[in-house]
RNA sequence: GGGCGGUUAGCUCAGAUGGUUAGAGCGUCUGCUUUACACGCAGAAGGCCGGGGGUUCGAGUCCCUCACCGCCCACCA
């Protein structure tokens, strides 16, 4: 059998159609923002992945969110600006390429800087657009022409300008300190990089003698022992009787001799180990609190490769630490000193990136004081209040309390990071006088002395630093003429996962408040993170990772998207799971029907040039169809204001599905018999509408569907949008909602319902036709006129429509679907008693849901104090209760007459 | 130690401003090649909304409390 040319496949083929119209999109020039200087911008900026990175369901989840939020918006007709970029990514670029490296047998120290700095350019020019192309097949819609990366010019510049600004109030300052070390990526971290994980481990109990009698001694319990020939005292809590003859003193540091001061310090806890604390203010924070606020020396006995230095002794130097660990052990043990070793379970701090132990080790590094979130005039200070006073507003907005709590114990910034890959800090040392000074572009002198032998600082910056200006270093800030600064900052929403809030999205929020004096954006949605089927987060060590691109190959696009961003609330971890995709994929496919038929049944017509305002369309199908579309039309532009998009899907689906597919085609396939020119462009009108609602959740099917139908239809006066994705998105200026059609639709659908049900009930086979009377009780003209609806879908035949209570059936079965009564003369099917049991069982519920609403309505309280609606509904319900009562009733008392 | 989230049908989850008889997907059971769709249609079963207390005429929804699960933060030697 051969089809016609234009005939439309009767399956969705999303492979098919989804490169294609991407590339439509794009050639078309859609992705660029309009400017209108009369509506308000949209804008948001894709969270930059990293170069190394390939798309995962991450990426992929964040980029529905934005993608629909951009279409929405763009289909509104504001001028919308979706920006992508990337994120040059310093410690796991650099760990790729030094893997690389590795593999060749060479290393970055022998290739010397600038060499590696070409090798990573070369590595990111080669596999840097992987995540490009990834993103432009999820139907991306942003704006390609913008796309940005940390490290160019524009957002280059943006890091120094800042840095320079910072560095010249005094915020970003140099300075020896104790930070978190990674001995494997050979850098420093800042607090948040170190992830800390519970793990079993030893506690060791250690005998200190004192130095002036040997007899006494103080014990002290540690975890890392081969810290203990750093010590340079002992803690214990200035009011703990056991130690109170100790303070002042000193104890005598086995195996390295030296002689150390007891202290009394506040911050011991008396009931842990053994109340006293040796202290380490080289290798441990709290440590080196304690030492700076008693004067104590710094000892560094780990170095930086993680192996024990000069200053661990002869025996030890050079020793890696954690064997190390054992050998002091053992030699305490031999000594004598080692009183016990339990085990002992606790949390071990590792590098976000390698996993590896992270060393707390003294080093010089570059800080940036972000100042108290109590001082108004600080970073934290002002960025705590930008949330506070409601200027930012965060979503879900529990998030916002976890955002303020970390501002209020926010510690200064460790920006500087021991690698090659990144942005190199804009300070140039001066060999000749000593001075130092940062710049925006790179000096030829020292501006102190004029000596050309100046150095720049080797260490780079943080990649948080430069990807906290992202919202406004994109724009062209620091450009003071930036037409795109001007129109997209603050940035409209930033869309992001929970578990960069305070990586990211605080940095911004501090940076941009401090560089531009503006919030970087007005609202924050944070979306949770996505779990296997079991609820497991996906790694790839454990194995259970779901490729987004085989998932898309495998159900479409859209239904990825659809499964990602449906049944889920803002904030909250979902679950995705075949079920979950193949339920998205099967409407895709149900919409790619339903469109097929409503294409095939007006194919061809020449009535239907009033398809996208239905003035003529006033049988009560259409009012009824059209009333719940405006409904969901209200619903869908509410949830998305809100960002509750996974709501706005439910709707979309369930109107589609259930309204449209099961109730309204199927009764407007026998209208269609009838030639009834109303059905055909009520089905245009809200097929397309509903395209239209649904494309920025689904932009594949409902672009393909919409090119298919509009060119086979007349254009409406208003003209016709070229593609889908810049029509108009449906609002509600006048509401078409039909409170009579929608009640009377409600008696007709429960009266199909409710011979179905009793068909399936008798077992009576679906292609046998049931006669049957429906009494219409003041509903006659409702019932005619949709006679032949009921008779369809209900499959009688034949049906006829009496008046009132006629008597007439009396044997068989009778429905009250009130006001109607179902007649179905089933005899022999059915006998008098079993039907006296069914009406009985309808007497006694229909009687229990009536006394309760009589109960609530005599109730004075109820009546007075609830709103007169609710009230009034209740009468209204009351009243058809007991109508309906009657009438069961009354069929009871004729039955077997 | 502090904080947050979850607890709703067999499973996975939705339930805006408190208001009928609490919903969906998947699964289960019964029937259907009804010419848009078997990635489908029709019908059905299945819930003291974690326990207890409170506010209210009315609570899945608000407050208190307990339990279990999960997450985040913190300088638990």
């Amino acid at each position: 059998m051969t089809q016609p040319a234009n005939a439309i496949p009767r399956a969705y083929d999303a492979g098919a159609v989804e490169q294609r119209l991407y590339q439509n999109w794009w050639n078309s020039g859609y992705f660029a923002p309009r400017i209108d200087p009369s509506r308000e911008t949209f804008c948001v900026v894709m969270p930059p992945p990293n170069v190394t990175g390939e798309l995962h369901l991450g990426h992929a989840l964040t980029a529905s969110l934005q993608d629909a939020l951009t279409r929405w918006h763009r289909m509104r007709g504001d001028p919308t600006l979706w920006l992508p970029g990337k994120d040059h990514a310093g410690i796991a670029t650099q760990w790729v390429v030094e893997r690389a490296l590795a593999a060749e047998g060479t290393d970055r120290h022998e290739l010397g800087r600038e060499v590696f700095e070409d090798r990573v350019w070369e590595w990111v020019d080669r596999y840097g657009n992987t995540i490009d192309e990834q993103h432009r097949r999820l139907g991306a819609s942003c704006d390609w022409a913008r796309l940005r990366f940390t490290l160019d010019p524009g957002p280059a510049r943006a890091v120094r300008t800042t840095f320079v600004n910072l560095f010249n109030k005094g915020l970003i300052y140099r300075h020896e300190r104790i930070i978190n070390w990674c001995p494997r990526c050979s850098t420093a971290l800042s607090d948040l990089e170190v992830d800390y994980e519970e793990r079993d481990g030893k506690l060791y109990h250690i005998r200190y003698p004192m130095a002036d009698n040997p007899d006494e001694s103080i014990t002290v319990a540690t975890t890392r022992p081969e810290s203990m020939l750093g010590d340079t005292g002992v803690a214990v809590h200035p009011e703990d009787d056991r130690y109170h003859d100790m303070v002042g003193r000193s104890a005598l540091l086995p195996i390295v001799g030296r002689e150390i001061p007891v202290v009394g310090d506040t911050a011991i806890e008396r009931e842990f180990g053994t109340g006293a604390l040796k202290v380490t203010p080289g290798h441990d924070v709290v440590d080196f609190e304690i030492g700076e606020r008693h004067g104590l020396p710094i000892i560094n006995v780990i170095g930086f490769d993680g192996c024990m230095t000069d200053a661990a002794g002869p025996r030890y130097a050079g020793m890696e630490r954690f064997a190390a660990r054992a050998a002091v052990a053992d030699e305490l043990d031999s000594l004598g000193l080692l009183e016990r070793v339990e085990d002992y379970h606790h949390s071990v701090g590792q590098c976000q990136r390698c996993s590896e132990v992270v060393e707390p080790l003294i080093s010089l590094q570059w800080f940036l004081n972000v100042g108290q979130h109590t001082h108004p005039d600080s970073i934290a200070g002002r960025a705590h209040a930008a949330v506070a006073d409601g200027q930012i507003e965060i979503v879900p907005e529990r998030f916002a309390r976890v955002y303020l709590n970390w501002l209020e114990n926010i510690r200064d910034w460790c920006i500087s990071r021991q690698l090659w890959w990144g942005h190199r800090i804009p300070v140039w040392y001066c060999a000749s006088c000593g001075g130092h000074a940062a710049h925006i572009d790179d000096p030829a002198a020292c501006v102190s002395c004029g000596s050309a032998e100046i150095e720049q600082e080797s260490d780079v910056l943080d990649t948080w630093f430069s990807s906290g200006l992202w919202p406004h270093s994109t724009l062209g800030w620091p450009e003071q003429d930036s037409q795109d600064l001007a129109h997209f900052y603050p940035n409209a929403v930033l869309e992001t996962g929970y578990d960069i809030l305070f990586f990211w999205v605080a940095r911004m929020i501090m940076l941009g408040i401090e560089n531009t004096g503006d919030v970087p954006f007005r609202s924050v949605y944070l979306h949770g993170m996505v779990l296997d089927a079991e609820g497991q987060k996906m790694s790839k060590t454990r194995g259970n990772t779901l490729d987004p691109l085989d998932l898309l190959e495998q159900y479409g696009t859209d239904a990825l998207r659809f499964a990602l961003t449906t049944g889920t609330a803002p904030g909250n971890n979902l679950r995705l799971s075949n079920e979950k995709l193949e339920s998205a994929r099967n409407f895709a496919n149900k919409i790619w029907n339903a469109a097929r038929f409503v294409i095939a049944a007006v194919e061809d017509r020449d009535d239907l040039h009033g398809w996208s305002d239905p003035v003529a369309a006033q049988h009560r199908e259409d009012r009824w169809i059209i009333g719940r579309l405006d409904a969901l039309t209200a619903d869908v532009n509410r949830c998305l204001a809100e960002f509750e998009l996974g709501e706005a899907q439910q709707k979309l689906y369930d109107f589609v599905w259930n309204d449209f597919c099961d109730w309204y085609i199927e009764m407007a396939k026998v209208r269609l018999r009838e030639d009834d020119g109303a059905v055909a462009v009520t089905l245009v009108h809200v097929l397309e509408r509903s395209l239209r609602l649904l494309h920025p959740f689904m932009p594949f099917v409902t672009e393909e569907i919409w090119q298919n139908l509009v060119s086979r239809i007349p254009a409406p006066e208003s003209g016709l949008s070229p593609s889908i994705m810049i029509a108009e998105y449906p609002q509600t200026d006048q509401m078409r909602t039909a409170p009579d059609a929608e009640s009377e639709m409600d008696v007709v659908m429960q009266t199909i319902r409710a011979i179905r049900n009793i068909r399936a009930q008798l077992r009576i086979p679906a292609a046998q036709k049931l006669e049957a009377v429906i009494e219409s009780n003041g509903m006659r003209r409702v019932v005619e006129e949709e006679r032949e609806a009921i008779s369809v879908l209900a499959r009688i035949d034949p049906l006829r429509v009496a008046d009132s209570e006629s008597g007439e059936g009396a044997t068989g079965v009778s429905l009250v679907v009130n006001p109607l009564v179902v007649r179905l003369p089933l005899t022999g099917v059915v006998d008098l008693d079993a039907e006296q049991q069914r009406l009985d069982q309808e007497l006694e519920s229909t009687r229990r849901n009536e006394a309760r609403v009589e109960q609530l309505l005599a109730n004075d309280n109820f009546v007075s104090k609830a709103r007169p609606e609710v009230v009034e509904k209740e009468r209204e319900r009351l009243r058809s209760l007991s109508e309906q009562r009657e009438r069961i009733e009354d069929i009871i008392a004729h039955l077997g007459a």
